[in-house]
DNA sequence: TTTCGCAATGTTGTCGATAACATTGCTTGC
DNA sequence: GCAAGCAATGTTATCGACAACATTGCGAAA
């Protein structure tokens, strides 16, 4: 088990200048007519042959199948969607790829596509302003795609993204539905819906939610799902801060809350913010969740070893990036849609981070204690 | 602040069916023929146009920008690339991209590789079976890519990646060099030693080591560089736990450990095996840092709000990402080479989650306390 | 003034594949 | 036995751009 067993893989330099097992480096990739020469055939035979037409004579398709061999042809995708004019590849854009939620979805949407036969580009919009998101998309523009799926969608974004003209199906994936719809939060079994009853049903009746930038539209979904419930239910808000969904800007806020703190029940837009909540929380001398309760949206993998483990939405990131992908499929190719898989609902994982509210509003102003 | 203020975005349904700003929906994108046309001069004067030919009359030069403009013409990378047999598209291999690291580095990647003109394409492995990933490299060697890189390696991945002939350049990065080599950590400088000095000063002589997967070329390089160190410094290793980057691996292989539990500091060999040895040794009622210090690798943005806030060794997977496209690039057109980024050395980030080491061996057995 | 030279621009061929159309050579029906 | 019919295969045109070569036209040198 000591590292010094593993088999010693060469790990640098893994480019073979000097020789490959085959295909010589330096002359061109092998074409249909070089297949077909060898073959003796037709390039339009080996044409057929690879497009997978049936009336080949059985000697025929011996030979081309013997030269595609021995030539390790490999069909040039670039030529064949010139010809064809259309292209196997999708365009995907996002914004933080290292939140959990927009990395899973664009990784599940990436295999969705493969599985199609297609390929997925990742573009990654690194600025908020709008210049650069429409340079990055011009140069999108030009890259022959069959399509373009926005999967994180801010509102510079969205706004640059509409007025943009691909020349292609496209789609903003807006991630809203299966988390919470203030319109429609009858249904109680939907996400946002679902945590704040765990809380109501706990006792809780003064809450804090902790959103997320208000310029990305599922951090304003969640924030208005937030504030339906509340009024739905007759709870008490005792505010909306503002995060940008990380931990730092989650316990910045909370740490800047005066005293009193009143609510007992805090519901971050995502789990980093609710991390970051807490632990302003604790140095505020309020233990979790004795005197506060904390939950949280996405369930992240480390989100079950925070101390204390959070309570949070799980939301399906995969099963919605597929669905995104398909129906954007379906928009390419509508012969070709299959019904779009639908995202699963949210479901709340609940852990130690929630429990019973306190029997009356906790002491404020209590020396910080340090954590634990 | 309310969310009701803002300005109601229209969400779902981008796509524009019926009319589009400009553009015919259906229309072919105009070629450069059109542009001629509407110019009235011929295809090639539009093409030396756009390759930036100076010897162009004024006033021509005027009627094919006005008719570029009034068409909106966009150059169609696929026919270009067909005829001039180079493409700008690089292809990247990554894993998984929901850990920040090699979030971090692709998203580096693509914008270097976006300020060179080219266009990251990144593909996601999701498997780890061989075959799996030999299927996605066939796809991705018929993409006309410019060159091929591969972001995370697993060994598996190497292996696959090395017998495939791709036909263009091919780097693998091993993101090994700047976090701690085994063979040349005299630079004491370097990472691990780094983060192992750190906690010598503090009077730690009982290390354990939480490690990644083996099969990753990167966490064995860490366990490398960690059981060098242990070595060269005379420090006694309690052992290596055998982790898999989560949180969840490094819980249980902590909360496994028989009593007595040592070791006064652990080494994690990422930050989210930190958090979940974390977890597990406070519920084995040990305290961080008064009886157990604990030092994280990557330093992910939540590191800062664990509780309590992680000490870690800083990686710089931006500067890593720039540094391995640019080594790329420079395969793919040694006339370009600029001399590549040097990825900056891991910096020591202290928190509170290491401390002096416990003037005696902790007690063990205690009760389990719930956290906090 | 005539011709050469070169700048500006036009025409044709090419990249690798697919599609439309053309050809070959059996089999089959009368 | 001959033509029609069709299966199998070959030939040519095409996608959009770039490149090589061809042409035009004007100014300078003889």
């Amino acid at each position: 088990m000591t590292p010094t067993e593993h088999p010693s893989v060469p790990s640098a330099d893994a480019r073979g200048d000097d020789e490959r097992s085959r295909g010589r480096r330096d002359a061109r990739p092998p074409t249909i007519y070089d297949v077909a020469d060898a073959a003796g055939v037709s390039h339009q035979t080996v044409s057929r042959y690879l497009r997978g037409y049936e009336g080949i004579r059985p000697a025929t398709r011996a030979r081309v199948e013997q030269a595609l061999d021995d030539l390790g042809y490999r069909p040039n995708l670039t030529a064949r969607s010139l010809k064809s004019g259309r292209s196997l590849r999708i365009g995907a854009l996002t914004h933080e790829i290292s939140h959990v939620g927009p990395s899973r979805n664009a990784q599940a949407a990436s295999i969705a596509a493969r599985e199609a036969g297609y390929v997925l580009d990742l573009i990654f919009l690194d600025a908020h302003d709008a210049e650069a998101i429409r340079s990055s998309l011009d140069l999108l523009a030009q890259q022959d795609l069959a399509g373009i799926l926005a999967l994180s969608s801010t509102d510079e974004m969205t706004r640059v993204f509409e007025s943009t003209d691909f020349r292609v199906p496209t789609l903003i994936r807006t991630e809203s539905d299966e988390i919470g719809r203030a319109g429609a939060s009858e249904l109680t079994g939907v996400g946002i819906p679902k945590a704040i009853g765990h809380l109501a049903d706990l006792g809780h009746r003064d809450f804090l939610h902790v959103a997320g930038p208000e310029n990305w539209s599922a951090a304003r979904n969640r924030t208005r799902a937030f504030e339906f419930e509340m009024a739905r239910r007759g709870l008490r808000s005792s505010g909306v801060l503002a995060g940008d969904w990380s931990a730092r800007s989650a316990f910045e806020a909370v740490a800047a809350l005066p005293d009193p703190f009143t609510a007992t029940a805090v519901l971050a837009a995502n789990d980093q913010m609710a991390l970051g909540a807490m632990l302003a929380l604790k140095q505020r001398g309020l233990r979790i969740p004795e005197d506060v309760s904390v939950v949280g949206i996405d369930d992240i993998p480390e989100a079950a070893y925070f101390d204390p483990p959070l309570t949070t939405l799980r939301i399906d990131f995969a099963s919605s990036g597929r669905a995104s992908l398909q129906e954007l499929l379906a928009l390419i190719d509508p012969a070709l849609a299959t019904k779009p898989e639908l995202p699963a609902p949210a479901e709340l994982v609940v852990r130690a981070s929630s429990g019973p509210a306190p029997a009356r509003t906790p002491d404020v102003g209590e020396p910080v204690r340090t954590a634990c």
